[in-house]
Order: structure tokens, then C-alpha cells, then sequence
DNA sequence: AAAAAAATCCAAAGCGCTTTGAATATAAAG
DNA sequence: CTTTATATTCAAAGCGCTTTGGATTTTTTT
């Protein structure tokens, strides 16, 4: 029935204990090299690989990363980023052989999980998705004092904590401040949720800029939300039918510029040439766009390089505990595109 | 310095040996209904819960399941629509305690991960991601003795196993017939990779439909590739470019989706009046367009449904190591969205 | 060649649970 | 009030590794 060998059948036909064994593969020094060698030929030979669970059972170590992303409350919407995320961390795991467990869960159990995963200790880190303005998930990992890193920051926390983020305020200033160079004045901002940590920063950048320019802001044209097709779409229709529709829209995310586009279709308007438009690129592998010149002009940073970063970080803080806690700024680029266009009124 | 409780410091202050403690946490029926009462509520108390290494090792399983989803050689490019899976699975490892264990790899390291699960046995059992025409995965996996359940099915295997599909043959029938019920005589079709089990399966609903009315088949008008944004775009505009441009499209996904409007936007062409689009709709949550009438029609099938069955599916298998393998077929629904119109000649 | 040092190997303990088989307490039967 | 059956509890073994501390062998030093 069980097809596997396990040590102690390898250390028999090896005629050495499982202790030498043990030490040959795991690379310890006082091995001898030939025996060393003796050891992981058979090892092969025989399809040898120890047992995961008695692995980590004895070695006190679970090689297991968790991830906790959460539904978001109202449309059980799983963020789309997060799949290109875990692909970068998936990549830096592989590396050390640790293991990703993902949890999908609804907010209101991420506490608890959290606290299970401690009092189970089933994993020997997590990464946090998805920081709010002040949250406290943060000191509740630390009081767990569970190594995390988190994907993103937290304004307000008085934590110390290893992070990973884009700089999201200078990605939005620049945004704003480029289609303000181009000759707009009315740029409406689609957001993200007002909670979270990165739409709060977007939405100071974006603030920043027009502030500079002197052109005060119009909150008829700021919107927070999901970050769906669906709601870019409603956004800018419902500024379309109003009275004094932008003339540039920035948007948080390339599905809400889609949405957007969608919206500028049905009402007969042509991205770019009518209405300029910029949007938040987190370079999804299934909508890069090479080769061309790309639809939309962007800050793109790319949260795949985000996921590795982040599970490097981790990783290193798992290895040396004493490590000072340390902060990652990634940088958005600019990129050009052919939704952009200097301002030139239409209504 | 460690802050949790285990089974030993638990039972002394029971005043149990652990056996008993054990037992009635674990719901056996030898414990004095009593004696368990005050066994959970010093759990509860003093936040126990039982090291996962540790019963991991003891019992014998895992309580884990593997995911394991590749890239694409050439984009290295995650699928969209596995985050959806992986949210309707992970709702249903959450009813029954069980991790999810996920795995982003690369397709060469693929077999050599399956292998190298079931020798260190870290997991109950696998889901199986992305079926070819053909799959020799499969047989391995039975060849492995791991439970496993396939998210699509592999036309040409002989070997019995799980499964959980959407009936991709009759969607992507209907889809066509509905085109040429409104008059459509050249209808195009962007699909995905032909080696994908699924792409076949719809290839093959499509070429029927147009069999049944007579339609012959136009083999520029047929495209097999990565299904991203791009692709939909590039393929569009090709055809848009030539001597004989289609008066419908039916499209793999809705990303694929979103590039043919790209495309025909580019070419001044109106969704819907001017050329009809059908699409195939995962139902992705950052998609899901709720309240209007959607802008696309399509084949719909949520793919998050179809991770709740194959998870479903696959831990019953587990329990019941000797039941009869067995396949889900989930039909798509046709939904009349705003891109598809009766045939009326543009060109 | 004997003594000291270094290299190599091993037996056994332990990781924190579950589970087996036996012991004890309680209830039912004679 | 025994005896037998039933309910409840427990001590100890075992899951398959890693790791400790000691034993043995080989090499180096004197």
C-alpha cells in the first residue's frame, strides 16, 4: 500500500543510521563526503524525500507562508491583483522549499484565523493583504508575534512592521500632474475604498497636484469604491450626465478603466481625443500589453515584483528574527499611452 | 517565550490524562458528556487548539490539499479565473478545517512537484488545473495514488477519475447557433490554447452549429492563443484589416472580450450595431455586472461554483477512498446582454 | 608508538499529538 | 450483594523525522 520509503528503510539498505542519514541530506559538515555522496545517490534511487508532517513535527519549523485575503463584505469580490501577487511570492518560496497556505476568507473571520494560525502555529509567517488607514491587524500579528510582512502600509499605526509598498502618493501626483500639464483642469479621481491605506495615499497625491496647480477640488468628480468594471462604468457615466463632466479621469485600476471606457463608449465619446484617460496599472500579466503602444497611459508598478519582494522580505525576517523591521518603496513608472491627449473642451 | 498552550500543560490543569482530553475535542463518544463540557470550556479558556504539526504527523493526514497552476510558457501569465476557483474551493476547505496549499510553477516543474508531493505525502489530495487533450497527468496522478479531481476533463484519456466541467460543447453550440439565428453567417472565433481540453470542446460546439446550418467553415476566422486582453485585440484587427471581415465574434473569455472592443473601438466600429460580440463569462467577481443589462452576451457559468464542486467533490473522495469516480457537467446559461445584434451588412 | 585532536558515526530522546489496549468506575443484571 | 456489562478514564506506544550527547574511528601531534 505505501509506496514511499521512509528513513529508516534508507538508513537499513544504506547499512548507516537514520542520525547520518538525516545529516548527509539535510547538509550537515560532520558527514563524511563519500558517505555524503553513498547517501543522496540512494536517496534518489529510491525516490527518498521525508515526510513532510514528521519534517516539520520534529524540526519545529512548519516551511509553511500564510496568506489571508478577504472578500470584500458586499460583492464577495476577490481582488484581482492578488493572483499576480502570489505569483512573485509563489516564485521566492519555491526557492527555499517553503510552502504557500492561502486562505480566502470573509473579513469578519480574519481575526480569528490570524489567532488560529498562532495557537496552531501552522505557518512561521504571513503576509497582510490589503492594510487600512490604522489597522489593527497589524499589532495583533505583532502581539502574536508572528513574523509578517505586510503588502502595503498603514498610515496612523504606531507599529513597527516589515512592509512592502508602491509609492501610491507620487504615482497619483504624477498622474494628476501630468494630465494638469497636458491642460486639464477638470480631473475626476476614481478610488478605491476610503479605508484602505493606498486609496488615502492616492487620494493625497492626487490632492497634492491639483493643490499645486492651484485648482481646488470638486467632489462631485471623487469617487470611492470597489474597484470593479462595473463601478469605473457608473462613475463616469453618472459624470457624463451631469452638468459639467471632466475633461481627464484618473482611475485606480486598469478594470475600472475599463469600465470607464465602456461608459465613454455608450455615450459616444472617444478615449483620449474627448476625454483623457489615466489609470493606476499593477501590470496583470493578462492585460500587458507589449509590443504596441498601450491603450492606456499609467504609472505601472508591477505587483507581481510586489509579491516577490514582499515573500523576500519575509522570508529574511523568519531567518534573522532580530532584524531591524524594514520598508520596500517601489516606484511607479509613467507610461504613455494613446488615452491621453491635451485638453480641448467638447461641451 | 512560547504563548501557547499544549495538550500536556491543557490536561494537567484538567487534572485528564491527555488521552481523555484528546478525545473530547475530538468528539469520541467514550467521554463523559460532563468531562468534555469542561474540556472545551478550558480550551476555550486558555485558547487551545492542537499543533497542526503535530496531529498531522499523529493522524496520519495532511488535511491539506494542493493546487497547483502554471504559468504559460511564453507569457508567464496566471489565469484569471483560478482566483474565482480558488475562492469557491477555499470556501468549502473552510467548512471541513482543510488548508489550501497552492502552487504557482512553472509547466516543465509540474510533474516533478506532483511526484515530490506524494513522496514527502504532503497532501490529502490535488485539484488538477488546466487539462490538455490527452493529459498523461492524469494517469501519473493515478499512478501516484493521490485523490485528485480535475477542474475540466481530458478527451482521450482512458483513465477513471474526477471531474468537474462546464459544458463547454453545448455553450459554445448555443452561442453560435444564437449568432446565426440572428442572421450572422460569418462568425469568427477566438479561442484558446488548442491543445486546452476545453478549447477543443468548444471548437468543436461551434463547428457543429455551423455544420447544422449549413455554414461552411472559414478557417482565417478562427484563432487559438493566449486568452488576454492583447489577443483579442490583435486577433480583431486582423480580421478587421482583411478583405472579409466577420459580423460576429464569439470570444473564449471576457478578457479576450475587452481587447475586441479595443480593437473595433479603434476602427470606429459600435459594438453590437456594427459587429456582434458573444462572449464566454467566467462570471469573475471584478466583472460581474449587476442591475443594467450587461453590456456583453454570453455563455455564463460561475467558475467560482465550479472550485465549491471540485473541492466538494474531491474531500468526499478522500473520506470515501472507494467510491465511484465522478464527473459534474455545469451547463451555461445565455444571457442577452447589448453586443450582439441581427445581421445587417456594414461592409 | 602512545596521546591528543579531529572526524565520523550512532543510540536514544523528543517534537506534540492520536490511538491502542488495559484499567477503573459506574450501572444493570442475576 | 455479587456478577456482568457498560461507561469512562488512563498509561504508554507510535507517527517519521531532527537533534543531543556520546561512542568510535581516523588523523595528527608528540
Amino acid at each position: 500500500m505505501k509506496n514511499t520509503t521512509d528513513l529508516k528503510q534508507l538508513s537499513t539498505l544504506l547499512k548507516l543510521s537514520q542520525t547520518t542519514v538525516s545529516r548527509a541530506l539535510n547538509g550537515f559538515p560532520e558527514v563524511n563526503e563519500k558517505t555524503r555522496l553513498r547517501v543522496e545517490l540512494a536517496a534518489k534511487k529510491y525516490n527518498y524525500l521525508p515526510n513532510t508532517r514528521a519534517k516539520r513535527l520534529a524540526s519545529g519549523r512548519s516551511m509553511t507562508i500564510g496568506h489571508i485575503v478577504t472578500f470584500s463584505k458586499e460583492y464577495e469580490l476577490v481582488n484581482p491583483i492578488f493572483s499576480d501577487f502570489i505569483a512573485g511570492a509563489s516564485e521566492r518560496y519555491n526557492k527555499s522549499n517553503y510552502d504557500l497556505m492561502l486562505t480566502l476568507a470573509k473579513e469578519e473571520d480574519e481575526e480569528r484565523i490570524y489567532k488560529d494560525l498562532a495557537a496552531r502555529s501552522a505557518v512561521d509567517g504571513v503576509i497582510l493583504h490589503g492594510p487600512k488607514i490604522n489597522d489593527n491587524r497589524i499589532n495583533m500579528l505583532n502581539e502574536l508575534r508572528i513574523p509578517f510582512v505586510v503588502h502595503g502600509r498603514s498610515s496612523g499605526s504606531k507599529e513597527n512592521y516589515n512592509w512592502v509598498d508602491v509609492n501610491n502618493e507620487s504615482a497619483f501626483f504624477r498622474a494628476t500632474e501630468f494630465l494638469i500639464d497636458l491642460g486639464h483642469k477638470s480631473i475626476a479621481l476614481i478610488n478605491g475604498d476610503p479605508n484602505m491605506d493606498f486609496a488615502m495615499r492616492r487620494n493625497t497625491g492626487y490632492g497634492r497636484a491639483l493643490e499645486a496647480a492651484k485648482i481646488s477640488i470638486d467632489k462631485t468628480k471623487k469617487f470611492n469604491g470597489e474597484m470593479t468594471e462595473p463601478f469605473g462604468y457608473k462613475c463616469t457615466i453618472d459624470m457624463l450626465e451631469s452638468n459639467e463632466p471632466p475633461s481627464a479621469i484618473i482611475a485606480s485600476s486598469i478594470i475600472v478603466a475599463i469600465g470607464i471606457r465602456r461608459a465613454l463608449d455608450d455615450k459616444g465619446l472617444k478615449i483620449g481625443s474627448d476625454i483623457s484617460v489615466l489609470t493606476f496599472d499593477d501590470d496583470l500579466s493578462y492585460f500587458r500589453d507589449e509590443g504596441t503602444v498601450p491603450l492606456f497611459t499609467s504609472t505601472k508598478s508591477s505587483v507581481r515584483e510586489a509579491g516577490y519582494k514582499s515573500a523576500n522580505l519575509l522570508l529574511e525576517a523568519i531567518m534573522n528574527p532580530t532584524n531591524e523591521k524594514k520598508g520596500i518603496l517601489l516606484e511607479a513608472e509613467l507610461t504613455i499611452g494613446r488615452s491621453t491627449k491635451s485638453f480641448k473642451p467638447i461641451f
